[in-house]
DNA sequence: CTTTCTGCAAATCATTTGCACCCCC
DNA sequence: GGGGGTGCAAATGATTTGCAGAAAG
């Protein structure tokens, strides 16, 4: 059931990353804000030797117009329902990809798996899930973050990604 | 997928402990002269109308004495070496109930499964887990925790539990 | 052409479950 | 004595991977 973090696959080991990979991605489409996702894919693939497949191409589609949250298999089946018969592999390997370039990230693990979301364009944020109903709630705090790089100034730690999932009752469920 | 054992075996973050070292390990001794874990366990199972078996006891005392982090598979081993030679599925099964109970927590997901860690005798915090090593750090701050309860209150929200994992390399892998 | 992809099916792996005895309360 | 408990092995279910043909550059 659970499942493991990212992190992991790929074959292809990639050039020596700098200190900070994933910020230096995420700054980078921060500032690309005016460039299509799609634009951002297909160059972060280019520089990896990678190619811009249609399968690709019609993932991202499909991801970026993803309300909030979603698993592996809602993909795939939004993808039969949009006409793209794509395989749970290429899902799979897509996803992975698809986070290494800093458009999605695995938002947490439901009890079934691993939930994405969008990056790009969405501001960073943390979840709150009700036990109950599993309703899913963002928010952020400034303070919150810079917390948290204090600590890790403090333990000497590089931050590369984190994740606060709080868990309990929503006002509906409470 | 074949490596799953030397590379997160790294449970024990080592000497090297967060800010307040003394402080958080006294507060650990104080409360210990509260009732013993092992009653604890016994209550709430009898309550629940369940039985406090041999294998039960011997899981508590084997999770009881692991230092910090440890997963299904290291309960597992560790128990054998013990002499106890309890399955799988009862190590599941008593994972599950151990953290019914709170006497346990899942800690966050590694790279391949659960962790756990105790509650019981443990002040809360939040974790810092290395992406090479595998080391996890723990930290805590308690003006993080007051601006995680702001905000719940802020959300109208219900908090049990909370999570906050942030990844990255550590000072030595950095 | 060369290299990366994809679909498919088989393989993994942590975790769960069905069963037939076992053993606390 | 009986209901929960345990081990074992088979079942799950999400995810991965080997392979051979397909496609991108």
């Amino acid at each position: 059931m659970k499942r493991r973090t990212a992190a992991r696959r790929q074959r292809y080991a990639g050039p020596r990353k700098p200190r900070r990979p994933e910020r230096d991605v995420l700054h980078a489409i921060a500032r690309g804000h005016r460039e299509a996702p799609e634009a951002i894919f297909r160059r972060s693939l280019e520089l990896r030797g990678l190619k811009y497949t249609a399968e690709r191409r019609e993932i991202l589609r499909t991801i970026m117009s993803a309300h909030a949250h979603f698993d592996a298999d809602w993909l795939f089946l939004a993808m039969r329902k949009a006409g793209a018969k794509t395989s749970k592999a290429t899902i799979y390997r897509s996803l992975a990809l698809l986070c290494q370039v800093g458009i999605l990230r695995e938002a947490f693990h439901g009890l079934h798996g691993s939930t994405y979301e969008h990056v790009y364009g969405h501001e960073h944020h943390e979840h709150m899930i009700c036990l109950k109903c599993g309703k899913v709630i963002e928010f952020m705090s400034r303070k919150l973050e810079k917390l948290q790089e204090d600590a890790c100034r403090a333990m000497k730690f590089q931050p590369v990604q984190h994740h606060l999932q709080v868990f309990g009752y929503c006002r509906a469920c409470e």
